[in-house]
DNA sequence: TCATTAAATTGTT
DNA sequence: AACAATTTAATGA
């Protein structure tokens, strides 16, 4: 590796505050600023970021790896609702609020955050209007994505669940992310998905053969982001899929 | 650089 | 859930 680490890390570090998309919000002595009081935290893989019941004292941008948000329950099962990687922003929602976290941030393989403290984060609340325009937008496209979120998990057949919660984590706001390429094992993707390993491994090929994605060795990239967003499968009458449950029929 | 091994991940039943 | 096959990562010559 590199001779000088620490300042490498800095220097990617401070590049990923700069690039980010409320960056533009803030005037050059403001970023400054935010740039000098945050620092940056390495999480292991399979490490917790932080946990349900904690205080919540940091606005979390990941700078590489990924971060999956998790409940797990005293029977033991889990429960997986969304994965933050590159460029993504967690925590706005317990910081808003002198808040506790409500639910677990685990790194499903080495992760770097950018750990903004919370005073910084609410000196930027109240005093930069602009910013307070993209944690709005930001805040909206996180509501649409867990609206998102129920459809999937009470609407669709195993497939199209793989399908759309991979083209969730490339939502454009919420994470302005390079490439098109997510390192996770088909377990995760099962995971964040609430589908089997096998089945997800199924869903994959099926999704690869309609050339929609590409599978890869603990990686899948994505071709056709809109074909994966409003993918529907064979069986979404609802006969095969989960018993009765429609979103419209009040 | 290459061979050997363990661990992780995938593909299939 | 179990098993075999494949890929990666780590180690040492």
């Amino acid at each position: 590796m590199s001779l000088v680490p620490d300042i490498h890390a800095r220097s990617e570090l401070e590049a990923m505050l700069r690039s980010s998309r409320w960056a533009a919000a803030l005037s050059a002595d403001e970023l400054d600023l935010v740039v000098a009081e945050s620092y940056e935290r390495r999480v292991a893989a399979g490490a917790c970021l932080f946990s349900c019941g904690e205080p919540a004292d940091h606005w979390y941008g990941v700078i590489d790896g990924m971060l999956k948000m998790s409940l797990s329950h005293a029977d033991g099962r889990q429960s997986t609702f969304t994965g933050v990687h590159e460029g993504g922003w967690a925590g706005e929602g317990s910081l808003l609020k002198p808040g506790i976290w409500r639910y677990d941030a685990i790194a499903t393989r080495e992760t770097r955050v950018a750990c903004v403290p919370r005073h910084t984060f609410e000196r930027l609340v109240s005093s930069n209007l602009a910013f307070n325009h993209f944690l709005l937008q930001h805040i909206n496209a996180r509501l649409s994505l867990f609206i998102g979120l129920v459809e999937i998990d009470r609407l669709l057949a195993p497939t199209a669940r793989v399908a759309r919660c991979i083209a969730s984590l490339f939502d454009p706001d919420l994470y302005p992310s390079k490439g098109w390429n997510v390192r996770l094992s088909q377990d995760e993707i099962g995971q964040l998905s609430a589908v089997s390993r096998q089945r997800t491994n199924q869903a994959l090929h099926t999704l690869e053969r309609e050339g929609l994605l590409a599978v890869e060795f603990g990686a899948i990239t994505v071709i056709d982001l809109p074909g994966l967003r409003s993918y529907v499968d064979e069986s979404a009458d609802g006969t095969s899929g989960k018993p009765g449950l429609r979103l419209h029929n009040a």
